[in-house]
DNA sequence: TTGGTATAGAACATCATGTCTGATAACAAA
DNA sequence: TTTGTTATCAGACATGATGTTCTATACCAA
């Protein structure tokens, strides 16, 4: 990861103060309703030095990568340990975990950047996991651009819904379910 | 339907200009990047009109019904003609006709409140389809909510696909696939 | 024809965004 | 500790979009 440390002690704690401000105001509010003032007000920070260091609202959610790393890491290990087609029940598992910041970012509010990030991550294991195993299922004519697709889709739904129904079965048991829809193992 | 007809003709008409100016101004620039002012340039229709008939933008693209009865009426149809569980080849062919609009209301810079409607509309469909046919599969241990929620999310993702990448294929093998992938009739 | 009402046009208040300034304080490096 | 650099602050300011209010006018249904 591009993990950068700024060499200065007030630009790291600005940027701190600014990602921990988004963090709890998304929770609180839901990121649409989050403004410029809102965000300098909570973190204590001018307002042009928000401005010194990101342009928009939006740059500041990109930057802030926490998320993007944090799922790469658990779809990796799930990967490892089961071989599964998908790491769709350390998914749940993580997403379940940290549950009341991801419904604010994936629910039906949800925020279009965090879910488009999430599902082309999504989308980049499965096109891989189905090249690298071409025949896991019988052969058929659907082209592997669709398939992928299809599972991303399918378990970003999953997982949304099931943090929109505040999480109604264990995460063992939407594994189960995700694996029997999409028939994969 | 709920069509009610305003009694002046000068209420038809600012309503009729409004719809226009905000179809051609979605499939211009994009629903977010519209402005009051924008509207009511292209409707030609004073400021304070606007106002008087409505409070946001997004209460002039609510009632602007049209989509989602087309979407009703051609999913009725379907479902009378060849007895699938979903509708989907009339939705892909109807959505390829009008892929112009529809491409900038799904696609990749979708518009949330129309994906949430059709996406409800496709939901109530499945729904109703499998409570009225609750052995149309082996018996499963997933709940109705949980696969009429996979279905309906399967189609949307499956459509808004078609559409972002200038529809590959033709509607009747995309219902093949869709039916393949979720293993119905 | 008449009384009612939708509309135009323009002014206005409000709010959020983004820019710019100069003074101050914190910093890294020597 | 000193020094040159730079991030920060506070506030003023321009801009642009939103939403309200007013009056005169033109259109409408009955």
């Amino acid at each position: 990861m591009t993990n950068e440390r700024p060499p200065d002690r007030r630009v790291r704690r600005t940027k701190q103060r600014l990602d921990d401000a988004l963090e709890s105001l998304i929770i609180e509010k839901g990121y649409d309703k989050i403004t410029v003032q809102d965000l300098i007000d909570r973190a204590d920070v001018g307002r042009s030095t928000f401005y010194a260091h990101y342009e928009t609202k939006d740059e500041l959610l990109i930057s802030w990568t926490q998320l993007a790393d944090d799922m790469e890491l658990h779809m990796a290990q799930e990967q490892t340990d089961a071989g599964s087609t998908m790491p769709s029940l350390a998914l749940f598992r993580h997403l379940g975990e940290y549950h009341r910041l991801y419904k604010a970012l994936l629910g039906g509010r949800g925020i279009d950047i965090v879910t488009e990030m999430i599902h082309s991550t999504l989308l980049r294991h499965a096109t891989s996991e189905l090249e690298r195993h071409p025949d896991v299922n019988d052969q058929t004519t659907i082209p592997i651009e669709v398939r992928a697709g299809f599972l991303a889709s399918s378990l970003l739904a999953l997982l949304t819904w099931w943090l929109d129904n505040d999480m109604p079965y264990p995460p063992e048991k939407m594994d189960e379910i995700y694996k029997e829809l999409t028939k994969t193992t």
